[in-house]
Parts: structure tokens; sequence; C-alpha cells
DNA sequence: GTCTATATAAGGATAGAC
DNA sequence: GTCTATCCTTATATAGAC
């Protein structure tokens, strides 16, 4: 947890992360992810001591700078006194744009996530939970102010939704086809898009 | 494709959909499944030919049934010249309600269709492209009636979401606490909630 | 920290008796 | 159509030399 210098550590991070986004956290194994790597498949119990704590470091790598960053915007938000349903979002989504899988097949953390979420996992679920629930709690307060008509219960319900519906989307940003346009702007385009799309979305009365 | 009696090649095909939600396509050993099934780990080749197969045929199984029922909702609908956004929402999702996952654990096919929604596996795409794409087309039609002012390019993008959601909260319904009434009343409910927040997202501008 | 070699288990698939 | 037994491949994990 110490020396991130770069190498071995790193590269099997990386292998691992963009064929667990491909084939699963099952269908990849770990000689795929060391072959990919050009490291030893022994190298794998050595960083990582199991299968099982690699997929948590995959996680925590990207997640704990994603939370930063997503706190980080959220309360820039929320110090204006202006701030909409918009913008929130924005705070949610925009963070997560630079781990969005590129056009052609690129990997991007986001399909890892996109997996995550399909499996039922209790493990991961677990794992989940303890190190970003009290992160995630803070955007869902941040919409209840700006949602006082919901109940309680329908908002989780909503929240449910949108999260589901935000990661998903962008597991597939790949997948649109961008028109002339630089692949940052293309980014940026879809985001606002699907901004729209989940703000009417919460709105829904 | 002819001898549905009952029995064997019946049991393998629930006992695989049940083992493909909770473990995914890979983390399902065919083991597992002719155990679960109580028959032979020979008669999954016999009947099957393969792993491969039997993951086609789990998906046909529903999705000819699911379409089929989809299709004469959406004709219902359609007879209806005042007819809205929120009835071909409704036309789409109510057919899936059965196959939704029960309050605790209990399997659901709706689950293995977002497995099959996260892999970006070519195979299966294709397979469900081959097969349900007409399906789907006619649905996308009778979108791009409802919402003219949408153009092409930006419809595909908010339908691709929609699919999303739709299918990623269909799949999480068991999660949702329900309060006193049934659980068909408990699915009814949920499905509102989500064409109510699926028609906001389209018509968002 | 990195390698080779290997232990050990589990996977999909098939042959052949019944 | 169903069984047992087995082949062959692949998997995770570890021991021990370097």
């Amino acid at each position: 947890m110490n020396a991130p210098h770069f190498s071995t550590r790193q590269r099997i991070l990386d292998s691992a992360e963009a064929l667990f986004a491909r084939h699963g956290f099952a269908g990849a194994s770990l000689r795929q992810v060391t072959a990919a790597a050009s490291v030893n498949l022994a190298a794998v119990n050595y960083h990582f001591g199991s299968k099982e704590n690699l997929i948590n470091e995959v996680f925590r790598r990207r997640l704990d700078e994603l939370t930063t960053q997503r706190l980080q915007a959220l309360a820039a938000v929320q110090a204006r006194p202006d701030h909409g349903l918009d913008d929130v979002l924005d705070a949610f989504v925009r963070p997560a744009l630079v781990l969005v899988p590129d056009e052609h097949g690129g990997a991007g953390f986001v399909r890892v996530l996109a997996r995550a979420y399909a499996e039922h996992n209790e493990q991961l679920r677990k794992f989940m939970h303890d190190n970003y629930g009290p992160a995630l709690r803070q955007f869902a307060s941040a919409f209840a102010k700006l949602l006082p008509d919901l109940d309680k219960q329908e908002l989780y319900w909503r929240l449910d939704i949108v999260s589901g519906a935000l990661t998903y989307a962008m597991a597939d940003f790949g997948m649109i086809k961008r028109r002339g346009i630089s692949e940052q702007q293309h980014r940026d385009l879809a985001a606002e898009h699907l901004i729209k799309f989940a703000a009417a979305g919460l709105r829904a009365r």
C-alpha cells in the first residue's frame, strides 16, 4: 500500500480493470490478466493475495479518487444558493467521465462499475456499501432538499433508478457514434443528455 | 426442439436461469446447474450440445413469449387513437413483470436480461439482435410518432437509456421493501413509478 | 520482488454401457 | 434418454530457487 512508483502492481491493476470490464469478474482469469500485463502469474498472489482481493483493489483505486472528486464537486455546487437538480447530477456524472470507455472497445472503469451493479454479489455489495455508502448519502440528501415534495420512500426509489441508468448509460458511451467532434466534446454532450433525462425523471409527477 | 413434455430439459433450463441470474454466465458452472436440477451432468450436452447453446436457449424460451406479449400489448395500445407515451411504456414493461425476481432472492429472468445487457459479449448481442431486433424497432417507431420533436439520433440515445434503466430497475424489484400489500400490487406500483420516470425522461427538453 | 515448477481443484466435454 | 467414468483443459494458489 506504499510504493506506487510504477510497474508491476499498477500494470496488474490496469490489465485486470480492462479484462474485468470486458469479461466480468468470473470470466477473466488471472492468467489472462498477468499475460496482458506482461508479468508473471505468481505476481498476482504476491501483490494482492487472491483474486478476490485484486477485485477489491481494482475498485478501491478508482473509487477513492472518484468519490473525492464527486464530493468536492457537490460541495462547490451546494455553495451556490441558486443551485438546481442539474447541478447536483452534474457533480455526480462529470467526475466519472474520465473513466468512460473510449470509442473502440477501450475498457473504462465505469464498465466494471456496471458489472458490479449487475452482480448481486454479497461480498462486493458489502465492500461498496462500507466504503462508499456515506458519500452516496450526501448526494441523496442534496437531492432530498431539492425535491421536498417527494416522500423518502419514493425518493430512494428514484435515486436507485437514476444511479442504475447513469451507470449503464456511461458504460455504453463508447457505442454511440460521434460525428466530427472531439472525444472530449462527445462525452460532454452525452453527459448533458443524460443529466437532462435524469433530472426530468426525478421531477416527474 | 419437439418434446416439451416436462422434465429433464425443462429442469435444466429452470436451474440454469436461476443460476445465471445469481452468478452470471461464466460464474455458474454446468455442474452447479445439473446438481440444482437433480439431473446428470451429461444431460446438458445431450440436450443442448454446449454451455454456449444452453445460454441461448435460456433466452429463447422467455424472450419468444415476452416479445409476443409485448407486441400484442403494443398493438392494442396503438389501436386506440388517443394513446400516449405511458401506454407504450406500459406495453413494454407489463409483460415483463411476471419475470421479475421475488422478494427473497428468487431468481427471475429479468436478472438474466440485466446480465446480458452488462455483457458486451459479441455472440450474445448478435443472438439478441437477430432474434428480437425487429420487435424492438416496432417500439422505437411507436415512440418516434409520439415524440416528433426529437431527432432520430437523440431518440435512439434516449431509448437506449430507457431500456437500460427499465431492465436494471426491474432486476432490482425484489430489493424494495413492500409494506402490507400483495406482491402483485407491489409490482404494479413499482411498474407505475418506473413508467412515470421513463416517460418524463423521454419528454425532457 | 520475480521467476519456475507444481500442487490441487474445477471446469467443459465425450465415450460407451445400460 | 440417462448413467458412470474419464479426458483434457484451465483455474487459483503456493513452495522454493534466484
